[in-house]
DNA sequence: TATCCACCCTGTATCCACTAGAGGGTCAAG
DNA sequence: CTTGACCCTCTAGTGGATACAGGGTGGATA
């Protein structure tokens, strides 16, 4: 009933990546129309706005086709997709506790930056590694030539 | 002076990724050896040990490039270099702003699991588009026939 | 009827930052 | 003379799409 522009159009998909979850498994091929047009149904509809909400939420397609496959499946205990959500946001708070640490060392470098010239500039020396030894600067982290030494 | 194990092991770095910078122009090609080994010197080293912090600190390839670019000029001003950095910290606060929101999100859910049976998870529920009409369980995402209406 | 245009098709390449593997060469020790 | 650790190049794969080339379809308009 729906061809695939319209599917993408409701669901805010781009064609492109219909198309793509076809290939990968995740939405099954609809029937063709006399000129080889996709025709989606309600059922193709309802699967596709579930596998996009379930990506909005930041669960990667393999877990979003362990979450499809336990849907089927109504007898089933809800204890497989509680574990899959938990685990998902294990995961968030670990990247978020990755990010903070991160943006903590990055302001610090920032709050000692002074806007001096890039021969002083606090932020360069940070990266640069410690304990260099005989060179003209105690910063060089400059191309070698390529080919030398 | 060095082999690339070697320097590879100093920096916390993969064999395979050294040449990867090699090939992407971030760190120089070296002299060889005679056994067509590449042979680095401290330079590299630095420069090498500089692109793996600034990675650590999350910056893109690009980014490294550009602050490589900016440390070999040592007149210029630091405002380039503070402009990336805060540029960074802005992405940063943007990422741990989405990933909040998503694990309340899903926390949100989880609070309401009562891990009875699928039919009846409410987090499957959540995820499912609103507003079905006409099929045997309000929520139904299960795979259509492929070539069925 | 011709033409236009929006839409659809398949197939392939691209993005990022690596990582892995095949298939082989080098070099020092035993 | 063989073992084994290291090195080489080249190619392909990861996730999750996105973009494009080169063509077909179908309805409205001139």
């Amino acid at each position: 009933m729906l061809l695939i522009g319209e599917l993408a159009r409701r669901t805010g998909t781009k064609v492109e990546t219909v198309r793509f979850y076809e290939r990968e498994g995740l939405l099954p091929p609809p029937k063709r129309t006399a000129g080889n047009y996709r025709a989606y149904s309600n059922r193709h509809l309802n699967r596709l706005s579930f596998i996009r909400r379930a990506r909005d939420l930041g669960f990667t397609l393999d877990q979003v086709r362990e979450l499809l496959d336990l849907a089927d499946d109504a007898n089933r205990s809800c204890a497989a997709v509680d574990a899959i959500a938990s685990t998902h946001v294990a995961e968030i708070d670990r990247k978020i506790a990755d990010l903070n640490a991160l943006r903590e060392e990055l302001v610090r470098l920032l709050d000692q930056c002074e806007q001096g010239t890039i021969a002083h500039c606090l932020i360069l020396d940070a990266l640069a590694p410690a304990g260099l030894e005989g060179t003209a600067h105690r910063r060089d982290v400059s191309a070698p030539d390529p080919g030398r030494e």
